[in-house]
DNA sequence: CACCAAAGAGGACATTTGTCCCTGTTTTAC
DNA sequence: GTAAAACAGGGACAAATGTCCTCTTTGGTG
């Protein structure tokens, strides 16, 4: 039954006090497409429409691409219990430049942005809710993207650890170094103290 | 007259084909505060709460702030015919950790939150306007942040110039660096061709 | 007109960061 | 259970980048 695949939804907006009816909420859950995906499967391919929006039930995901020379660059991880989803792909639904994989096993909610794009029209506290969003990712993305021209690869890992405390449990070291821009030797400096200051 | 303070914004929205009725226009004129400043000014400064959305008609604005040694760092280069705002500040109406200044003598059209939020209620065009220029942050927020961490100085003085053409003649070449994120020296050395690669 | 401040190029030098190797350990796959 | 791959640390070295300084030019200001 699609209600307890959507369990983590529902006690998600609860606490993210979003005033969904019961109603409301059916017809977000009707709308839904239910995943599960193992860890290492892609949810997006460079090149492909990414044509729907996520919440992640449980699990961990991460956004990244590649650069010129081959090498890889995260630009996002996604823990359970949040939304995501290649949003310039989405909202265009134009080929994505970035890839989506499952970097543990994980459940997923997903709607096409036609489905979603109804509920919104439908739903004033869910219209409400997804500006929220962005408007939070917006500020999230100028901060880190004032860390990244302005702090040094110390302070990006500091700030790292404070911001994302946990993640660090989860993922290979050599991807956070992706994710903060700096070379895995670096990271490993930083990590051993090996930096004289 | 208003009217012609407001020419230029009235240019614009023709231009990025807003369908507004002449009424409405008249609505978001009367709500505007024209103002004219002279550059160096502050617009904002930091500690302050950003009261105003600014539409440009004319001139040059950066907005920046200050890391804990003291650097300048530019998160934005705002040209006439655009918008802008301190987004964080302005949204929670929080104290903003950023300045924005005239880089030139500038002509500006200012909006209180209150007033606009007015206007977005009543002006259903305009509200659909506005998502579309924090979708548009957004993308170019997040595609400066992948270029952050994945591009050389090089590639990153390059991906600028292509970018934005015409800024390189009208700041000083510090600014630039300091938006990019790179010394003076290392953008000297990439404009004079003395990397040897 | 004179003066001062800002801009930016260049040199010298130190530091940081990255690349390339290798090694030992852990995890994954069959 | 075993082989293979991934992970991460270490050393050696090279390249990139930053800091500090000087010098010259330019532009603004009184």
């Amino acid at each position: 039954m699609m209600t307890d695949k959507c369990s983590e939804l529902k006690s998600f907006m609860a606490k993210q006090r979003v005033p969904l009816s019961e109603e409301d909420f059916a017809l977000i859950s009707a709308a839904a497409v239910y995943k599960s995906v193992r860890k290492k499967e892609l949810l997006l391919q460079a090149g492909e429409v990414c044509r729907f929006k996520i919440f992640i039930s449980q699990g961990f995901l991460r956004t990244f691409r590649f650069d010129g020379e081959g090498n890889e660059h995260i630009l996002q991880f996604s823990s359970g219990q949040s939304w995501t989803t290649e949003g310039e792909s989405y909202s265009n639904q134009s080929p994505s430049a970035y890839y989506i994989e499952a970097l543990e096993d994980s459940e997923l909610l997903m709607w096409t942005k036609d489905s979603f794009d109804q509920l919104l029209a439908a739903i004033p506290a869910l219209k409400a809710f997804s500006e929220q969003l962005i408007f939070n990712n917006l500020h999230a993305s100028r901060n880190r993207l004032y860390k990244a021209i302005s702090a040094s690869p110390e302070e990006k890992y500091e700030d790292f650890v404070q911001t994302y405390p946990g993640i660090l449990q989860r993922v290979p070291l050599r991807m956070v170094a992706s994710y903060l821009g700096v070379s895995l030797k670096t990271l490993t400096r930083i990590r051993q103290g090996q930096l004289q200051r």
